[in-house]
DNA sequence: TTAATTTAGATGTATATACATGTATTGGTA
DNA sequence: TACCAATACATGTATATACATCTAAATTAA
């Protein structure tokens, strides 16, 4: 990382495990974004298809999709305008509440993210080099480190 | 975590640990950006400044700020912009190489830098709970994860 | 039942990200 | 020297992020 970002004095560790969470992020974000481009689905894109497919054949509503997405601030009707041009995802209001919108996987829309999720969770295994032990250890780090969380 | 993004089953603990960085990451950054509000900085125009800061009071190109970055893909030309009219950087030609921008830090620039770099420092360091010893592990574990870096 | 408040999501704006293209300058090569 | 490739950066485009505002529908209260 020091090499990443050519810096070599940090104020301590715990400022550089930030700037490293930081750098880590990026690049597993870009190695991902990289290997759905040939689908042309964008990183979010994937996301919002594969929170659909958790409730697939039910639909889900804008908000449930949105309080499921890793980046809480993503403005999800816009992400559904894109996959809804492709085809990808269907709108419907729904008959429960009016001001609601679901939004169900269309067949298309599920053959991509079948193809897309092999690939995703392949390169995940094959860029993510930790064992399964030193996995469980990061997740506890990273809880602990995100304990003041509001 | 898995309170954050509604999922309790994940494939395994490898793709547990890549989403809890991609969601650690975006939980910082978040809280970054927040407490640079005040200041009507963003976290990138804060990187640039900061960048800047390690060489005042000498100059540097847009090259040299921009594979300092974080984010690799950031367009620095575009941010330096926003900073100049901010009146927090000055652009010059090179007088080496006429291709080459020069940015240099303004007075203004420094000084808005010295008062958010104390803020974000406090931030980090009340944020991120981990000692410093957890720190440490936690950056050995993201160095060995990227080791299949290009 | 009407009015006020809350909620869902669409839409607008500024900035950033990711990437492609354009332009000027430089350095290498015939 | 003249030409060509490479480099530095500006700029364009599509999408995303972060946040504000708007509209319609549902809920609550008067």
């Amino acid at each position: 990382m020091e090499q990443a970002i050519q810096s070599t004095k940090f104020k301590n560790e715990t400022h550089k495990a930030g700037l490293n969470i930081l750098y880590t992020a990026w690049w597993l974000k870009t190695s991902f974004s990289q290997a759905l481009k040939e689908y042309g689905l964008t990183h979010e894109q994937y996301n919002v298809l594969r929170i659909l497919k958790g409730k697939h054949p039910e639909q889900m509503c804008v908000r449930d999709i949105a309080c499921r997405m890793i980046e809480k601030s993503s403005n999800v009707p816009r992400i559904v305008d894109r996959l809804e041009i492709k085809k990808l995802v269907k709108r419907s209001v729904s008959s429960f509440d009016k001001r609601e919108t679901m939004i169900q996987l269309t067949a298309a829309g599920l053959l991509l993210l079948e193809v897309t999720t092999k690939k995703a969770d392949e390169l995940f295994d094959i860029q993510l080099c930790v064992t399964d032990e030193e996995a469980k250890l990061l997740n506890e780090l990273l809880e602990k480190l995100r304990q003041k969380e509001v």
